[in-house]
DNA sequence: CCGCATCCAAATGGATACTG
DNA sequence: CAGTATCCATTTGGATGCGG
């Protein structure tokens, strides 16, 4: 099931990483390489099957890569691609403007 | 219905614009005042009643400003607020970086 | 440990009809 | 013109159980 991407470039970024978890799950693997385990853990709320779904995703678009060992009990690793490192600035800015906002909202 | 904030930041600018339809409604304003006739001509595929709700949750979280004229037909004007204009550097940035990555797909 | 399959509840969005 | 109200189709996500 191929995505096409919409005209507007804003929105293929957006629908490449607008998604609350997708942004939890990059600013987790900015900070390096995370089993399956550790990302669900750090992330808390997300249920196995929408992790493992986003990460699938993620994986097609290229911004995740995924490293499975062939050990048991088995290990599964994943970590940016260098497209999905390419998008630090852009969370960064968004970092940034939410403290602005924050700040605003709570005086 | 007060929306309460995430504690990531990232996770609130995108609580705020993180929609494909809030995105294309920015876009849109930062080009200047428009009315709800315009943004729904503009944006197209988009329905009546999910335009109305992007907009007003989008004046409740301070983005947007909206001026209803006392006319006959009535006249509805949006606009961006301060706070709403701060977003277009983000705006910009994840424009950017949606081409580059269109170019790398189509390569 | 990681993940798939299934079932089910909730949220989302489109279509349509009606109003000041 | 710019909404609101209602109904309904689709999508989404959680919970659980099973499997390599």
């Amino acid at each position: 099931m191929k995505k096409e991407l919409p005209l507007c470039p804003v929105e293929t970024t957006l629908t490449l990483i607008g998604d609350k978890w997708k942004v939890l799950i990059l600013r987790d693997l900015i900070n390096g390489t995370k089993r399956f385990g550790e990302l669900k853990k750090s992330i808390g709320s997300i249920s196995q099957k929408v992790l493992t779904q986003q990460l699938r995703s993620m994986e097609e678009d290229g911004l995740v890569e995924r490293k499975v060992y062939a050990e048991v009990p088995p290990r599964v690793e994943y970590s940016l691609t260098e497209t999905g490192s390419s998008l630090k600035p852009i969370l960064d800015s968004m970092c940034i403007w939410g403290e602005k906002y924050k700040e605003q909202i709570n005086g």
